[in-house]
DNA sequence: CAACCTCTAAACAGGA
DNA sequence: ATCCTGTTTAGAGGTT
């Protein structure tokens, strides 16, 4: 990997100069967002090099960009911002960092939904982006990584691809690009086209990095190097006593893990494994991904505490120290809210928000499917209600996805992706008995949806109209009422057998395997990061249901998301993955006290022995159908 | 383009 | 009379 000439070696060390500080700053970043206590660093007035503006994303054209970022013109411009690296404040590299970060990201986006217009670029992969876009957590990217170092037969393809190869790199090969990228840009399904979007995205990570690079100059300050043991404008080699990238003997680098006795043989090890190829390109990529979630989510669960606070009347006597210095990309654009969170106006939320806590910035999944659409739409439709079942069809489990954005759901005034059917049976699986009447429909509604407390009469007049019209609910009489079962093969049956065996089931099942371990591998980034957003177990799932549910990965969401839900609205996760296997009794005594006061006394009035919801039929899984008999 | 699905809205009926 | 529950119909809009 990375071998290159010496001619070329030495053609990089500017290039590689920026990446590695670039790659430094990152990875501080990241940790920066875990320890509050590292964000100390005020952020001085912002001062935008100049180099810096002339490369701001707003200023240019994708295109222009890509014209702009030539490999000459970029190690130019990389040597320049080497040569300011001293002058620079940390307020401006922060700034810069974080402009630059949202316009990548901006800028990828956009070219994706490009690529999809013009029919370029599936829309599976471009799901399982999202999912990575939106649920992107360290762990799923450590697996990215280790993806993506391990394949070498991308390179060819890519060397292709490489128009703009910085020629440099041409023999820096190993290019696991392609698929790094295909991860986040499913390049490598690109039929044709695919030469623009390796050449465009890595010239934008280029420019970002080397913006970054410039802007990060400022040294003197420790963010960068650990410890502060350094001044970064020194050549990165003397950052080595504490490298962050070496620890324990061994490179840091993400998904390399390579053992390296001292330093000197570890900066060896980067320079010739790590240097500026497709690779490392798209790793650093991936790292700004992380970075970015670890806002978004520190975002969120500051707007979260802030809400607690001012529900509580407390003044936030003190602004949440940790947050002030994210306010960057996240405060900027995702937290401006903080300060008008409240007042109406919102942008975000679909409608008038009606409860008062809307994070604009929505969860994890729930941006890309939910938020962005609610939002593109809430404009032109007053109540909201917007038709993205697609994602309840294909991509998104409910189980998974509302496991994950429980708290969002509950937060957030943004329509679940969901159809009510879709709902309706999932508040009745999750209950305890797998019967709720309707009144504990509606409550379930309610209590995880944020969005269903208002509009009553419209959703409550759906839900029946669901209830009565799908013949996979069940209205099963009791001695006092009616309790709704879910007949399960009739929802099955409800369900078109779209991609049975063909490959676009493949394809979804891909997607959908995809997006749930991302999901869950989010899920252990926050508790990674002491945000409990959703309190999913981790599998305690028997060996039973595991043994047929655990075959797709939107089973163990299923786990995770069979959390009943306390009447306090809190999720926990007291339900084991078996009770969806529950044959479903009808209550003697419909609780009209909802949730926590469940009669144990059962009456077996339907026996639809669920083998198991196999929760997200949504996700199309077609294997359990035999075992569902 | 047609068929299908989903949502919204509304009317209506029966029971509490 | 009012509200809740449940059924049914119709139309709009999206998806397949």
């Amino acid at each position: 990997m990375g071998r290159e000439t010496k001619s070329k070696a030495v053609g990089n060390q500017e290039i590689l100069k920026a990446l590695q500080a670039a790659r430094q700053f990152l990875l501080q970043q990241a940790s920066g967002l875990n320890s509050p206590g590292s964000n100390e660093v005020k952020q001085s007035p912002v001062q935008v090099p100049v180099s810096m503006a002339m490369m701001s994303p707003q200023m240019i054209t994708p295109q222009q960009m890509q014209q702009i970022l030539s490999p000459p013109q970029l190690q130019a411009l990389l040597q320049q911002q080497q040569a300011l690296m001293l002058q620079q404040q940390l307020g401006s590299k922060q700034l810069a960092f974080q402009q630059q970060l949202i316009q990548m990201q901006q800028l990828q986006q956009q070219h994706i939904l490009n690529l999809q217009r013009q029919g370029l670029v599936p829309l599976q992969p471009t799901a399982a982006m999202q999912s990575l876009q939106q649920a992107m957590c360290p762990s799923d990217l450590q697996q990215l990584w280790k993806e993506v170092s391990g394949v070498p037969s991308a390179e060819d393809a890519l060397k292709q691809a490489e128009g703009l190869d910085l020629s440099t790199n041409s023999s820096n090969s190993t290019s696991a690009f392609p698929k790094a990228a295909s991860a986040h840009i499913p390049l490598h399904s690109l039929p044709n086209g695919q030469n623009h979007t390796p050449k465009r995205d890595r010239a934008r990570l280029f420019e970002w990095i080397s913006s970054f690079t410039k802007a990060d100059s400022g040294d003197d300050h420790v963010p960068l190097y650990s410890k502060g043991s350094q001044p970064p404008s020194s050549h990165h080699e003397e950052l080595s006593s504490s490298h962050p990238l070496y620890g324990h003997g061994e490179c840091k680098w993400p998904g390399c893990e390579a053992l390296c006795e001292d330093m000197g043989q570890f900066i060896k090890h980067l320079n010739n494994e790590h240097a500026l190829d497709d690779r490392s390109t798209a790793q650093c990529r991936v790292q700004m991904q992380v970075v970015q979630q670890l806002e978004i989510q520190l975002a969120k669960e500051s707007e979260r505490l802030q809400a607690m606070m001012t529900h509580l009347h407390m003044r936030p006597s003190e602004p949440k120290p940790f947050n002030q210095p994210l306010n960057l990309a996240s405060s900027g654009s995702l937290l401006k809210r903080d300060s008008e969170a409240y007042p109406e106006g919102l942008p975000h939320p679909p409608t008038s928000a009606a409860t008062p806590i809307t994070p604009l910035r929505q969860g994890p999944s729930v941006i890309s499917s939910s938020s962005l659409h609610t939002h593109s739409h809430s404009h032109t439709h007053p109540v909201g209600p917007i038709r993205r079942r697609n994602s309840d069809k294909y991509c998104t489990p409910i189980a998974s996805e509302l496991a994950q954005n429980c708290e969002f759901y509950k937060n957030a005034d943004v329509r679940p992706p969901f159809t009510y059917a879709s709902l309706i049976r999932h508040a009745i699986l999750e209950s305890p008995d797998r019967q709720l009447t309707l009144n504990e429909i509606y409550n379930w509604f309610t209590r995880k949806f944020a969005y269903f407390r208002r509009n009553t009469a419209t959703w409550k007049n759906a839900v029946r109209h669901n209830l009565s019209l799908h013949k996979c609910f069940v209205r099963v009489e009791n001695v006092k009422g009616a309790v709704w079962t879910v007949d399960e093969v009739e929802y099955q049956k409800r369900r078109p057998p779209k991609m049975t065996g063909s490959p676009t089931l493949v394809k979804n099942m891909i997607s959908g395997l995809g997006f749930g371990s991302l999901n869950a591998s989010y899920q252990a980034a926050l508790a990674e990061s002491s945000l409990s957003l959703l309190n999913s177990s981790p599998l305690v799932t028997p060996p039973s249901a595991a043994s047929l549910n655990m075959l797709h990965v939107g089973h163990d969401d299923v786990s995770s998301t069979v959390e009943q839900v306390n009447s306090n609205g809190s999720c926990s996760p007291t339900l084991s993955p078996q009770q969806y296997s529950h044959p479903v009794h009808v209550k003697e005594e419909p609780t009209e006290v909802e949730e926590d006061s469940r009669p144990v006394s059962l009456l077996a009035g339907v026996t639809h022995s669920l083998p198991l919801p196999s929760d997200e039929r949504d996700l199309e899984e077609d294997l359990p159908t035999e075992e569902l008999e």
